[in-house]
RNA sequence: GGCCCCAUGGUCAAGCGGCCUAAGACACCGCCCUUUCACGGCGGUAACCCGGGUUCGAAUCCCGGUGGGGUCACCA
């Protein structure tokens, strides 16, 4: 069998969706499975909708979550250009072929005649579609019709009584009567190609041997393979992919929340979960393992283990992969990654130096395992950018207690002797330290220095909170305490 | 409404005729770990849409119903 060959053809008409990153997911996976190429084409022929700004955003989105594309926009290849409204001259070529052959003709309705008509047939409950009208116009008419200034469009001729079988990797045998189509357009009045139609030249001009896309495309299949048939050309291999639902069960849209990449990347989610995360939705590896990075996966996808039924997609599931990503990464990289969010919190200057980068680490490891997604360390992180306000009931009572200020001063007497050095295994010693010495239980000195330190009584590690802070900034807080609590 | 697809716990899903008194994961609940919360570990609650067939035997095959979804554009 020939080299393997998928594509992913966004239109660029909105930024990355959820749905559309793993349908090019699945097409990458696909293509690295089996040694093959992933190509990249952009088909942009609704011109009112398009712009380049989606088209970058859906290309930056894709790179972000590590899925290149060995021939394409961006990057060339022998089958360009990659951009469809820079083929229109082979659309053009095509069309006109079809045309020759008595296999499509030009029709002059005008979208208004069209519109009373569908509604008719709305209204006697018919099937809604084209009614043939213009098929068989003499080259007089449609001079006649031109003249009066009618722009026509290229319909192909729908062969009566037909069947198209088509067989779908994912979904089996799937068959449609041609009766129910109708004569549909395959170039627009201003001679741009239709979906149908462009979609069907490219794939074969750039040898595309799989097909893999969402199952809404399902339905626009045979008229695809009319196409491939009329013009005498293989019928490329399908694979149906069904459809990320809301929570409602409805096709994903934007009243399901974020819907998009660039959303949950703004969220601060890590690539690599989305990517596990999109894997699972709608496939599976039959293994009980569920962690993946894009690698593992590649050495694993297969088409015949897509699911076919719709998947609903489930923010918890994602919540909860992102949040074993955080926890499993090296921590520079998520205190890298952490530091926007921080700004944007207001906790951090514009500028990063060293010093700011290993503070920020260390908050990073004291707080990484209390977050879903990075955009959450605004709250998390907050108690080490900004002062306790001692106003937890609960953390005042415990500031309240008589021992308490023998417990600060001999806290602050360790950390003048620590100085500098007070770093994690520094702060676990000192803290053991503490309680034996003084003859306390643990609970009466943790506690309390808890309290001081981030004004409440639960947060992250106490070994955690004091190299993070800083023997200043600890001992600064233990005064504030006791004077914010009036015990002093 | 026509056509098409789908149907295992709340969600993702394993299962492809006997191994199923149905995996695993998320969520939820409980216990343990931890002198906090969380993390982690252990355990628990919870499902084969309904009705007919086929078969010695059906979650698995067939038919019908019901339900959900998609699609019926000079959008892709």
């Amino acid at each position: 069998m020939s080299e393997i060959k998928v594509r992913f053809a966004p239109s660029p008409t909105g930024p990355l969706h959820i749905g559309g990153a793993r349908s090019a997911l699945f097409n990458w996976l696909y293509a690295r499975r089996y040694g093959g190429k992933f190509i990249v084409r952009i088909e942009d022929t609704d011109l009112d909708r398009s712009s380049r700004e989606s088209e970058e955003n859906i290309l930056s989105a894709l790179r972000w979550l590590g899925l290149d594309w060995d021939e394409g926009i961006a990057v060339g290849g022998p089958n360009g250009p990659y951009r469809q409204t820079e083929r229109l001259d082979i659309y053009d070529r095509y069309a006109g072929l079809l045309l020759e052959k008595g296999l499509a003709y030009r029709c002059y309705c005008s979208e208004e005649e069209l519109a009373v008509q569908r509604e008719a047939q709305l209204a006697a409950g018919e099937m809604v579609r084209y009614t043939g009208k213009c098929r068989d116009l003499s080259p007089e008419d449609c001079e006649r019709l031109e003249r009066e200034g009618r722009k026509p469009v290229i319909r192909f001729k729908v062969p009566e009584g037909g069947v198209v079988t088509i067989r779908d990797i994912v979904r089996g045998e799937v068959n449609f009567d041609c009766d129910g189509m109708g004569d549909y357009i395959i170039v627009k009045s201003d001679g741009i190609p239709t979906y149908n139609f462009a979609v069907v030249v490219d794939d074969h001009l750039m040898g595309i041997t799989h097909v893999i896309r969402a199952e809404e495309h399902l339905s626009n299949t045979p008229r695809q393979v009319l196409i491939y048939q009329s013009l005498g050309w293989s019928v490329p291999e399908f694979a149906h992919v069904s459809l990320i639902l809301g929570k409602d069960r409805s096709k994903m849209s934007k009243r399901h929340g974020a819907t998009s990449i660039e959303q949950y990347r703004e969220l601060g989610y890590l690539p690599e979960a989305l990517v596990n995360f999109l894997a699972l939705l709608g496939w599976s590896p039959g293994v009980e393992e569920e962690i993946f990075t894009l690698e593992q996966l590649s050495e694993q996808f297969s088409l015949d283990r897509v699911v076919k039924s719709p998947a609903v997609f489930d923010l918890e599931k994602l919540n909860w992969l992102n949040s074993h990503y955080i926890k499993h990464s090296p921590v520079e990289r998520i205190a890298e990654l952490a530091i926007p969010f921080l700004q944007q919190a207001g906790y951090l200057p514009g500028t990063i130096d060293d010093r700011v980068r290993e503070k920020v680490r260390l908050v990073m490891v004291a707080i990484r395992e209390y977050l879903e997604y990075l955009a959450q360390v605004e709250q998390h992180a907050a108690v080490f950018f900004r002062q306790p306000e001692y106003n937890d009931p609960e953390a005042r009572e415990v500031l309240a207690r008589e021992e308490v200020p023998a417990v600060f001063r001999a806290v602050r007497g360790k950390l003048e002797e620590t100085g500098d050095q007070l770093d994690e295994a520094a702060a676990k010693t000192l803290l053991k330290k503490i309680p034996k010495e003084l003859g306390l239980g643990g609970k009466k000195v943790y506690l309390p220095l808890r309290a001081a330190l981030t004004g409440r009584t639960r947060g992250p590690e106490l070994h955690h909170l004091l190299p993070a802070l800083g023997s200043r900034e600890v001992i600064a807080r233990l005064d504030n305490a006791l004077a914010a609590t009036g015990v002093n």
